[in-house]
DNA sequence: CATACGTGGTA
DNA sequence: TTACCAAGTAT
């Protein structure tokens, strides 16, 4: 890792700046420094690239306009305006994050980074994000453009994968950081970071910071920033039942309140190991297994036929499903022990679902 | 500290 | 298809 004088510094907060003030973006959230703004912006672009946050931004100020209206949202509405984006606790978390500020702050945003940390869902990053853009204070937003970007400039080799690892960064970048714009500095590493030094595509030799990038310079930009690599997905099967009672209205379960999707809807997904079945099952049996998880588990009787349909393949962060689709009716009705509801197919689209739930229902459509 | 937690894009 | 990357936080 290389150190940069005084006069170095201050020769990169004016290329940088300058450079900023006239390729940074134009981004909705970028017309006022409202905190409101600045922080629904900075968590939805949490692992989330611009480009997808854009839409999702304007609707999401259209339904919920100030913290009130957040704070007060049907959990249903809130997942909706979230549906498609991931990480879907971002949302449930920025609601108690709508109340604690309603009922702890007296509604007034606490205007530094120590203090926004003890915000629900607002961790280093974006207390940092909030705290320079929304309230001028000279603290870094350590993402992962500013890993990226640092790592080649300095030519740190520390593993950004390491939580350890931010606490270095912090301390560098904030030598660099200029007092008097620092939230412009962030948003201008950021900008950086996506467009001429990008992970794998960077176009060092016409980026403003040329000069700066000791890595470049030296021919070993790819290598930075140094990053332990993650585990495969691990490989997991369900089965999902397409059921319809007799009304023609869909069987529709609510996941549970914790764990991966929480409260989003799907149709009943029945993971194939609770199904304790032979390793050379056939989709009778499959057929058989399923009816009496249903006849157990829930209390309905279920007449199901096997779809002979290729299976939905969905990979999350950690784990990859493989979906085989059975389609079937549900005689009378009580949903007493069903963790969901009937939903008619006009109803469907009241529901937030994720995007596997998406793949369902395409490859349903498909072949019947 | 390591792991859980989504989705879309690129090679 | 696989592998990896993209404005992280909670536990």
């Amino acid at each position: 890792m290389i150190e940069w004088s005084p006069a170095t510094i201050k020769a990169f907060q004016t290329t940088l700046l300058t450079w900023f003030d006239q390729e940074g973006r134009d981004l909705p959230w970028r017309r006022d420094h409202e905190p409101y703004h600045i922080w629904v912006s900075e968590i939805m672009l949490q692992q989330t690239q611009v480009q997808t946050v854009i839409p999702y931004y304007e609707r999401f100020m259209d339904w919920f306009p100030t913290v009130q209206e957040l704070a007060a949202a049907p959990e249903d509405r809130l997942l909706k305006a979230w549906e498609g984006l991931g990480y879907y606790s971002r949302v449930r978390n920025m609601q108690r994050c709508a109340r604690q500020l309603l009922a702890d702050y007296d509604g007034q945003w606490p205007k530094t980074a120590t203090e926004l940390t003890e915000l629900i869902g607002i961790g280093p990053y974006t207390a940092g994000a909030i705290a320079s853009i929304a309230f001028n204070e000279p603290v870094p937003a350590v993402d992962g453009n500013a890993f990226r970007v640092f790592s080649r400039l300095l030519e740190i080799d520390a593993d950004i994968a390491k939580p350890q690892t931010r606490q270095l960064f912090e301390q560098v970048i904030a030598k660099i950081i200029p007092v008097d714009r620092p939230g412009d500095f962030n948003q201008a590493i950021m900008d950086l970071g996506s467009s001429y030094m990008t992970a794998r595509n960077p176009d060092s030799e016409h980026s403003p910071v040329k000069a700066f990038n000791q890595a470049y310079l030296d021919g070993k930009e790819l290598a930075y920033p140094v990053k332990t690599k993650k585990p495969r997905p691990v490989p997991v099967d369900y089965v999902a039942v397409m059921a319809k009672v007799p009304t023609g209205e869909w069987l529709m379960t609510q996941r549970p309140s914790t764990g991966m999707l929480a409260n989003l809807w799907t149709v009943p997904l029945v993971k194939v190991d609770d199904l304790d079945l032979a390793d050379d099952a056939t989709e009778d049996d499959v057929l058989v297994a399923v009816s009496t998880y249903f006849k157990r588990d829930y209390q309905l009787n279920l007449v199901g036929k096997e779809l002979p349909l290729k299976p939905v393949s969905h990979t999350f962060t950690h784990q990859k499903w493989t979906i085989q689709l059975l389609a079937g009716q549900v005689e009378e009705a009580d949903l007493a022990y069903f963790p969901g509801k009937v939903v008619s197919d006009d109803q469907l689209t009241d529901l937030p679902m994720p995007k596997v739930q998406d793949k369902i229902w395409q490859r349903y459509r498909e072949q019947r």
